[in-house]
DNA sequence: TCCTTTCGGTTGCGATATGCAACCTAATAC
DNA sequence: GTATTAGGTTGCATATCGCAACCGAAAGGA
């Protein structure tokens, strides 16, 4: 394979495009980042996003059938509609900590409201941060991208 | 204050639509991922992106506009320009980890490449997580949203 | 010197996505 | 019954996108 068709191939074949055709529309994250404060109902995140409603039937639909958003009726009032994170959903919070921490830091320059918080130690979580596979924090300089064919061979060498 | 207008304002506030409004666009993550990866000139993004030209035009405005890249002419070559992440844009690499961490778990189903690694270990980095202040590893359900101002009390009150 | 290629764009145009407002159906509340 | 609420859909105007063609300045080659 030359380096052009790799190159290629690492944009196409990349975790974050296939990341983003699911989650990348204009709302997607806005929708999720209040499904994980509590919002269940179409109404709940229209009013609170100040989304037009064809949009938000667009992007919920969309959620559900990409597995992210669980859609149920609600048992006690039929015309209600409850939609949940699934684990596929809330295992998305990772990104968008990181995001929100990243706007506060950088655009905002104030912590939002509410904060997220260790529920025992009433501390707000700690900054994500990358680390190594034995937990140390590192920084650019610390790391390297490589070839995962070049790695393994780097592997069967030692 | 209003538990609306409370609601309301969490929503614009917030610092995911703040960062939203400057990286949400559709290729947005994908130019910066490319320059994590090392791609500096407009035809390089161009080609292994395969991005149209004008949109990338477009979206390097209005990275380097919001310093999170930096233009420079290449001095060697003066057709050239160099685009290269600033501080602010670097500090976009746990967002960037976590997202495509998430796609290759749930979306493309294996690891992308390149990878990642620590420059003297070699090992892969670890997996985005969420964590305690003092650095324990935190589910969902050991966490709450707090608002700022009740957390506040609790702190006085203890 | 002239000719060609490269680089980093811009322009025009059609397709797509978005936003707003009005409307709709089923279910509940009064 | 009538009004209201919940969760949408429909039509229409506008904004954004992608493609292809074009452009000017600089570099390379004969």
């Amino acid at each position: 394979m030359s380096r052009a068709e790799q190159l290629r191939e690492v944009f196409t074949e990349c975790g974050i495009s296939a990341a983003l055709a699911v989650v990348g529309e204009r709302w997607s994250f806005l929708i999720l980042r209040g499904a994980f404060n509590g919002l269940r109902h179409f109404e709940e995140f229209q009013t609170n996003l100040g989304i037009a409603r064809n949009i938000l039937s667009n992007r919920l639909g969309r959620l559900v059938e990409h597995g992210i958003l669980r859609r149920d009726p609600d048992a006690a009032d039929r015309r209600k509609v409850t939609y949940r994170l699934t684990e596929k959903g809330r295992d998305l919070l990772p990104v968008l900590l990181s995001l929100r921490q990243w706007g506060e830091r950088w655009i905002s320059g104030h912590p939002s409201n509410p904060v997220l918080v260790d529920r025992y130690t009433r501390q707000p979580i700690a900054p994500m941060i990358v680390q190594s596979a034995d937990g140390r924090p590192l920084s650019l300089r610390d790391m390297e991208w490589v070839d995962r064919a070049d790695l393994d061979r780097e592997v069967n060498a030692a």
